[in-house]
DNA sequence: GCGGATCAC
DNA sequence: TATGGTGATCCGC
């Protein structure tokens, strides 16, 4: 830790003497051999598991620090001057803010658990104590501290520092009832004490001031005097200020035992702010105070107003907002609103493991205990989440919300496991399961309960057939071409008003021969980061010839679906009664994917939905889906259609294009405000716009990343190809078409990466969200409002990072298809498989989106 | 809404 | 041999 400033001993700067208190003297640590202490912690930490995380972190930190460093060296002069006018303005508006008029006071009571344990057993007195046990120490007393030993330090080290240290184990119902006691003496004071914890509380003594005419010093004697007799012996610690975040700083200055009062006058709170360290502050921790002293040198409250407009430049506005109030020595005066728990949690580390039955038992433990929590509170909740500490520290978090409150261990447990057996295999030391969102009783109803309204339908569309519709059309403004010259040109390049698509690939001059593809087809690709499953890399879509006559053979097909009978597939026999609608337009979509499908994997598969792996027969409609090893898939997607929807009354076709959206500036007007919030990546507040095609393309370049988007009608398809080996390593495919009523959906089949892609880039988000976005982006500028997919189910582990890498995206899930229900008969059909439904507005994509393709530009 | 981090006690 | 549990909040997806 830092050496302790020279000590003044200036009556207006106390922190100062506190300063050497607290690395020297505080809690009884004066005359501690520093040096040893430290150097005992880092023998017995050095090597470990946990102490290699605490490298990485700190390497984690340094990183960032450098970061800061580089963009505030970036910072031009006039940037500052704007951003010192921010300060400035917002100095007067926190200034108008300020509330000298309250005395609160905060109450801090003194080693508690330790004091506790002494009370009840007097033997200890005088004697090194720590409350905690060999892993961990919660408390240490003053004759413990003299060794260096402190809270939040390993018992095993603390018995290192003091061998006749003695260990007490934790007995919350004993210092929860001293707690009770405490805070009957601050409710004298003030009925509405904010408490802390069991040891601290606010109260806001402005009343009993007033109307016993003492002092805040003199009502905190008596205050810390009353609890003293009350608890038969426990001592505290006081400190009065204007406002709570004052007082806090203040009662630590004379603890153990004491209090500081802070005048309610403007240039006090100044002058005592002012050399402050800003550690010293709550809210400030480790971490902040490294940022805010290596990268901006700021080390004091004073420095933050100092250097406002670095804080304005680099961080969030409210981070910004709170430093600057923090340098002003402004803070909470307000008695706050009762503050109702957000969340509910139970947390166990055992010895790590990665024998998934251990795991299982563990977790199942944890649920229990949850759920008993919860019960106690009546507490009902819909989102889960499942954090693991792995043997090497690290901490991970993945949440469910699902689609009912529940406080059952049944329904935890289920969930959680599922979350689990997502991160198999691991070894893991910690699980933990909190759950959140709770219910209101307010509102009673499900929230799940979106409405599925269903619309009756009154008339067969029969004409299920996109072929028919010139809608589809992706160039419906120019040269519109004939059936024929579509074949002939194949997949036409996309026209495209964007120039960096002027180098668009026609299959036909693509070249490998159908050898290469066939061997390749043999080979499995790899998963995004690792996990996932992939399509393999280069794919034998490359062909020409073959691909050329594929297309030739296939698009000749698409003569419109008929339903023989009025119910029966032409192409597949399967039966959809005339009231499925929306099904029977899936359908139809399926048999076009499907078609494209085979246009690029070559003649050998099948063109039917009962084939490959999207075949689930009705014969297995109501089986579990085939477990397959992750390696063997591809990371497939389907997207369907809007799932709202009108009868064929209804319809109405849709504009190819909503133009409103091809005019630059009325689409900025369709565009949320720009952000006041200062972000680091937001460039001088300037308002955003979406990415454009451009965008995209050009910020993919940074990344050596060649896009490239084909359309044949309202089919297209985005390749991604590594700029130096020329190799593919990502695609997505899909089609564009109408839906009634709402427009034009992008309906995305799917999205590979391949194995390459990992060698590019290390990103999740790399390479997949390129290809994403120029589909997405395609969809856009077809004026499509809504993408749908489908996330295969084919195991539990991979359909989970499938669910969570869209999700990451910007997808969400609509529903599950699993096969239970008569309505998901209809999606397996179409997909061929069960697994999560998940859809995005594409305007809300783009915008998620816009800060990583307009931030490499820049 | 999710996931990682930070913070406090 | 060996480094906690609970809850909140913020930020950037």
């Amino acid at each position: 830790m830092d050496e302790g400033e020279s000590s003044t001993n200036n009556p207006s700067r106390p922190w100062e003497s506190y300063n050497t208190v607290f690395t020297n003297a505080k809690a009884g640590m004066e005359g501690v051999d520093k040096e040893k202490v430290q150097r005992i912690v880092y023998e017995m930490s050095k090597g470990s598991k946990y102490f290699q995380n605490e490298e990485r972190k700190e390497a984690l930190m340094k990183h960032k620090i450098e970061h800061m460093r580089e963009r505030c060296a970036k910072l031009s002069s006039s940037d500052l001057s704007h951003y010192q006018k921010v300060v400035d303005r917002r100095i007067l508006e926190l200034e108008a803010t300020r509330d000298l008029s309250r005395i609160w006071l905060h109450v801090d009571m003194d080693a508690f658990y330790a004091a506790v344990e002494t009370l009840s057993n007097p033997s200890l007195k005088g004697k090194p104590m720590a409350v905690g046990g060999l892993s961990m120490i919660s408390t240490a007393n003053y004759e413990a501290r003299k060794f260096g030993v402190r809270a939040a330090m390993p018992g095993f080290i603390a018995r290192k520092l003091c061998p006749d240290l003695i260990f007490v184990p934790v007995d919350f119902p004993k210092y929860t009832h001293y707690s009770d006691l405490t805070r009957k003496v601050f409710k004298n004071y003030d009925p509405n004490f904010i408490a802390g914890s069991l040891d601290e509380a606010y109260l806001d003594i402005t009343e009993v001031c007033r109307e016993r005419g003492l002092s805040g010093g003199e009502i905190a004697e008596e205050l810390r005097s009353s609890v003293h007799s009350e608890t038969e012996g426990l001592t505290c610690s006081a400190g009065v200020a204007a406002n709570r975040l004052l007082a806090k700083v203040c009662s630590d200055i004379n603890k153990p035992n004491g209090q500081f009062v802070l005048q309610n006058d403007r240039s006090t709170v100044m002058t005592f702010i002012s050399s402050l360290p800003i550690r010293k502050i709550g809210g400030i921790g480790k971490v902040t105070e490294h940022i805010l002293k290596d990268a901006l040198g700021i080390k004091t409250c004073e420095e933050m107003v100092l250097k406002g407009s670095l804080l304005y430049a680099l961080f969030t506005q409210s981070s910004a907002d709170f430093f600057l109030s923090v340098g002003l020595g402004l803070g909470k005066t307000d008695t706050p609103e009762v503050r109702s728990r957000k969340s509910i949690s139970s947390e166990r580390t055992f010895a790590a493991t990665g024998d998934e039955r251990l795991l299982s038992s563990k977790l199942a433990e944890i649920a229990e205990m949850l759920s008993d929590d919860m019960k106690k509170e009546g507490l009902m909740a819909r989102t889960l989440t499942l954090k693991l500490k792995t043997a090497s520290f690290e901490i991970r978090s993945r949440a469910v919300s699902l689609q009912r409150y529940t406080c059952s261990s049944e329904d935890i447990l289920k969930h959680a496991t599922k979350l689990l057996k997502a991160e198999l295999p691991v070894s893991i030391r910690l699980i933990g399961l909190r759950m959140s969102q709770f219910s209101e009783e307010i509102r009673h109803s499900d929230p799940s309960q979106g409405t599925i309204t269903k619309f009756i339908v009154q008339k067969d569309s029969s004409r299920q057939n996109m072929d028919d519709n010139d809608s589809f059309d992706l160039d419906a403004s120019k040269d519109r071409l004939s059936n024929d010259e579509r074949l002939s040109l194949s997949f036409a390049s996309h026209d495209t008003s964007y120039d960096q698509l002027k180098d668009v690939v026609e299959y036909e001059e693509q070249s490998v021969t159908p050898e290469q593809e066939c061997k390749k087809e043999e080979k499995r690709p790899q998963v995004l980061e690792g996990d996932a499953l992939l399509r393999k890399h280069k794919e034998c879509n490359s062909d020409t010839s073959a691909r050329k006559t594929e297309v030739v053979s296939v698009f000749p097909q698409m003569e419109p679906l008929v339903w023989v009978d009025g119910y029966k597939c032409n192409l597949c026999g399967i039966e959809l009664p005339p009231s499925f609608v929306e099904e029977r337009q899936e359908h139809s979509d399926f048999h076009l994917a499907q078609r494209l499908q085979n246009e690029e994997s070559g003649p050998s598969s099948s063109t039917t939905p009962t084939s490959k792996r999207r075949n689930l027969g009705k014969e297995k409609a109501n089986s579990k889906p085939k477990k397959q090893k992750p390696n063997q898939k591809d990371v497939n997607l389907s997207l369907l259609v809007d799932n709202n929807k009108k009868t064929s009354q209804c319809r109405e076709v849709a504009p190819f294009r909503d133009e409103r959206r091809r005019n630059p500036e009325e689409m900025k007007m369709a565009l949320p405000p720009p952000r006041l919030n200062l972000s680091p990546s937001s460039s001088l507040g300037e308002p955003r716009s979406l990415p454009s095609m451009s965008d995209i393309l050009t910020s993919s370049k940074a990344r050596k990343l060649d896009l490239k988007i084909q359309t044949l009608g309202p089919f297209f398809r985005v390749t991604g190809k590594n700029a130096d080996t020329g190799h593919e390593v990502g695609r997505a495919e899909g089609v564009v078409r109408p839906w009634f009523g709402r427009g034009l959906v992008l309906h995305l089949d799917t999205i590979r990466l391949t194995k390459e892609t990992m060698v590019m880039d290390k990103s999740l988000l790399g390479v997949g969200l390129y290809v994403g976005a120029v589909a997405i982006r395609h969809g856009y500028d077809c004026g499509c409002r809504t993408a749908q997919l489908l996330a295969i189910y084919d195991s539990d582990l991979y359909h989970s990072k499938l669910v969570r890498f869209y999700r990451r995206i910007g997808f969400e899930e609509v529903k599950e298809v699993s096969g239970s229900s008569i309505g998901d008969m209809a999606d397996m059909l179409v997909w061929g498989g069960v697994g999560t439904r998940m859809d995005a507005n594409i305007h809300h994509l783009l915008v998620k989106w816009s800060k990583v393709f307009l931030k490499s530009i820049t």
